[in-house]
DNA sequence: CTGTTAGCGCTTTCAG
DNA sequence: CTGAAAGCGCTAACAG
């Protein structure tokens, strides 16, 4: 608690509060040897201004606050990462709430974003929020929201995302340049717009190459392993049999893994398979699998930067802008993740 | 901007700016009738108290700061889950700071924790860290640290940890339970003290069950796939080939599953695999790992208890306690993660 | 039980 | 260029 304050380097060197202030916040008005003695003093004394003072006084804190789902994850985490990445470029300090999906976390822990505790708030929503109400509220302090992947599209801000429908013809299509003609789409999804979009950038894919989509082809997956092992035994044992699967999500890529492998199919010889994939699993399986991938570390960083910089530009007013991020594509046989898990330096 | 304050309730209700505040704070001098009309108030106006302006004059601020090497990293996303979820349980807020392993990263953080801003602080040290002078300073404050996984051994404060001697123990021990005679050691670590101690549990393991240590099943891995494959290659060709292997980081373990595939070894029928393990892959490569892994929750839980318990206790002195966890063993064929991966609520 | 008062440590007019 | 003074919003003695 030896807290050396500004009071006492004004006085060691009998100056006024104010001066001593000024030199250290860098004032235009000081003469440049005071300053330097100012700075001198503090370094020597190992002085640290008290952010909370500073911060009652001119009402903003350096701290943004970032409110996801869950963190143990690696997408949210990739993503906080890139967040944080620079934060700390720009000198701001992040705040972490975790709601473990629950809307009733996610709105205990706006109310403290409420209280001016922050500056700005990044956030991807829960899936169970279904009110605005308290992001109006924060808003009305004026403290500025950014949405990252988990967007409430009624909400007017600045929203960073991925498209569903591109990475869904992207996946699509690069089955379809490795020459499969024969692609079955493994979907589950909560989200049912997410599912369609992604469904529809398959048929589209399909659509642009002339493939004609057959129902059958795409399966409903469910939440339980051994239905689902089951469904893509059968489509694989027809005759004609799918030459690619495209998984909407890893856990069915890796359980048509298991399928192909009983069935003595190949991979990807025989069978092609690429997945949505926001884990580090795919060097696992290599080389069999392909992955497609939300540019993670990157949407953190976009936001952020679009946060900080409508932090610091005066009068600068967030627009109900959309900043839409390409999807990654990880080939198989390759070894690291490549630009979504791009750390900083 | 419509922040509404103290002064604003007080006037509205004939009220000195006091007796709000006391009947705000749940003060113990206060009329119950009086308090009931500020909280109705308040509530009315949402009023949020200027977290600022409290910290201020109490001198601390209900949040703590974690340091971290990395965050993308499940181990580290698991602990940090743990932490927010004892945080917000408190009424805690988090402040992360992410190092990169950089110690000149970790030192900028740890200049802005002595600042005040936190009342305490949680920290995994970088790997480069050598020097423990601003963790001094930060506690000279009155700051009290607790650190988790990666302690300063020297700095007298609580830690919580695993034990990597402990685990090194189980997961061979594991092995011989199972029936291997004849188990390989794939090492490979950074620290060598982590790779010592889980090699001396491997050692006692092997002794305590009476096999005969050999030299030449302790393989010392590299950074670099294709050498770690011929390696574990050449180990499995000999004759009286070995039937266990225990790997002591992940990627050892998908290469020896690589191997073993290509060679027609069955898994785990002719060999059984264990590896070290802090992902979330054990469950792609089943049927046929078994995992040993770190109580990432845990232990990020156990770490925040203790460092809010002395927060909160007064005249709390932070003993120079640790608390060691046993690792988790997840066997195979489990599909999902046991205790470490455990969420709150 | 309530009001008065004196700050927490810093920034920012406004005068010199 | 520097100083005096007035607070930011809240808490905590201290009187009543």
């Amino acid at each position: 608690m030896n807290a050396v304050n500004i009071k006492q380097l004004a006085q060691q060197l009998n100056l006024s509060i104010s001066t001593v202030s000024r030199a250290l916040n860098d004032g235009y008005d000081i003469n440049p040897q005071t300053k330097e003695k100012v700075l001198a003093l503090a370094r020597q004394l190992n002085y640290q201004p008290n952010p909370y003072a500073s911060s009652l006084r001119r009402h903003k804190s350096k701290t943004i606050a970032v409110v996801v789902p869950e963190i143990a994850n690696n997408f949210f985490s990739l993503a906080i990462n890139g967040i944080q990445s620079v934060a700390r470029e720009k000198g701001y300090h992040v705040l972490i709430y975790v709601t473990n999906e629950s809307d009733r976390i996610e709105a205990d822990s706006l109310q403290h974003v409420k209280s001016g505790r922050v500056d700005g708030l990044l956030i991807s929503v829960s899936n169970k929020t279904t009110s605005d109400e308290n992001l109006r509220d924060i808003e009305k302090q004026g403290i500025p929201i950014v949405f990252f992947d988990r967007v409430r599209e009624e909400f007017e801000t600045a929203k960073v995302t991925t498209d569903d429908f591109e990475s869904g013809f992207k996946a699509t299509e690069h089955l379809i340049l490795q020459g499969c003609q024969r692609i079955t789409y493994l979907m589950i999804s909560k989200h049912l717009t997410i599912r369609n979009k992604r469904m529809n950038g398959y048929l589209h894919a399909l659509k642009t190459y002339n493939i004609r989509p057959d129902k059958k082809w795409i399966i409903e997956c469910v939440d339980n392993r051994d239905k689902n092992y089951t469904m893509i035994e059968n489509v694989l044992s027809i005759k004609g049999r799918p030459d690619g699967i495209f998984a909407s999500v890893e856990h069915l890529a890796v359980t048509s893994y298991h399928v192909c492998r009983a069935l003595k199919l190949q991979i990807p010889k025989e069978v092609k398979i690429i997945s949505f994939s926001n884990l580090e699993t795919a060097p696992l399986l290599n080389p069999s699998l392909t992955t497609i991938t939300q540019p993670a570390f990157e949407m953190g960083r976009e936001a952020a930067d679009i946060l900080l910089r409508a932090l610091t530009k005066k009068n600068f007013k967030l627009s109900n802008s959309r900043l839409v991020l390409p999807s990654v594509l990880i080939p198989r046989d390759s070894t690291r993740r490549a630009a979504s898990a791009k750390m900083s330096e």
